[in-house]
DNA sequence: TTCATTAGTTCTATTTTAGAACTTGGATAT
DNA sequence: ATATCCAAGTTCTAAAATAGAACTAATGAA
């Protein structure tokens, strides 16, 4: 993205503005009624454990006691988080087995979409997080057969995307402060 | 990525497991000590601001004043986190101007590579949290002239990557506990 | 001399998270 | 039938992080 001040004054700094007036600084419950789509993104998966959370959807955990095993947090939060992504339809939360009925929880397509961040998150920590021995886990794409790692290119020409070749303007859902 | 629930308990439930000898549950701070590459990176980008500076500084914000009165956030934890950032060489902290020096945060290499983390989450909200007017920013690629989107492709093969078609191993960086 | 600007730091109050124990509704074992 | 087990939570107190506001330090301009 080129560098434009006023624009990032507009868009992104209107949230803030409008709480200034208030006298009051932004809150995290505020973020999904921000005109941009980071903000509103990190209000659903921008805390500390709801990424992990994803991570083990995606590895096919799907059962409470699964994840606090895995993720070593703590049943409260666990329980909260996994109601909020159920409430963002981010999962689906479905009752099942015969006798003793468990809950499951699976993810949407909503959910599904989520693969992108996720493998984008998976590369820049094996570039740049790994110890001398490199990547803990590897990727192999069945299609293919190879192995590999996410590359994000341009829908429109398939080039590689680098953020210094690409530019801003509003869109259409920006709308100025009521 | 396929479903492998022993995969999943061997590599990241490790720390957990590690702790849970202990008696404790997971830190924040034990992230990024983790053998997974979505716990490391989250151990740098993990919180709840840290991506929207980031985002920020992908728009051209480079100073202590312009990030807060964009984002709204309070002074103190702006600090912390610009602290954090430079410490994790995502930012530089460089003194310019001439008489009144000032301070200035610019992205390192390692920096820029977040652009596709930041690039998948604003398509995610586009698509995802949008309201019925569209997306509030539209992106533009300088080098073949469109609009466009960042989209998540095999390394390899360059077809689009879909979860289902990815398989996950152990690999060389993957360490059991010591 | 006084005020303004940038880049912070310090303080108290509120909110969130950690850690542990308790609850609920079956199922299974004795 | 009573006691125990399990999954999926809820409830409680203590500790940590964040919000909100005021203060500091270095320089420059009026």
């Amino acid at each position: 993205m080129g560098s434009n001040l006023e624009l990032v004054k507009l868009v992104y700094g209107l949230g803030w503005t409008r709480n200034e007036r208030k006298g009051e600084h932004m809150r995290w419950r505020d973020l999904e009624k921000e005109p941009c789509s980071v903000a509103r993104t990190l209000s659903v998966i921008g805390d500390r454990w709801t990424l992990l959370i994803l991570r083990d959807c995606f590895m096919g955990v799907r059962r409470f006691e699964q994840f606090e095993s895995n993720l070593g947090m703590t049943r409260h939060v666990l329980a909260d988080r996994l109601k909020k992504l159920t409430s963002a339809e981010v999962l689906v939360k479905t009752p099942y087995g015969a006798a003793p009925v468990r809950q499951e929880y699976r993810l949407t397509e909503k959910g599904f979409d989520l693969y992108p961040v996720i493998m984008s998150i998976v590369h820049w920590g094996d570039t740049h997080m790994a110890d001398e021995r490199g990547a803990p886990v590897i990727h192999h794409h069945k299609t293919c057969g190879h192995h590999m790692h996410g590359e994000l290119v341009c829908s429109e020409c398939g080039e590689k995307l680098e953020a210094r070749q690409v530019s801003v303007d509003l869109g259409p859902g920006f709308q100025n402060a009521g």
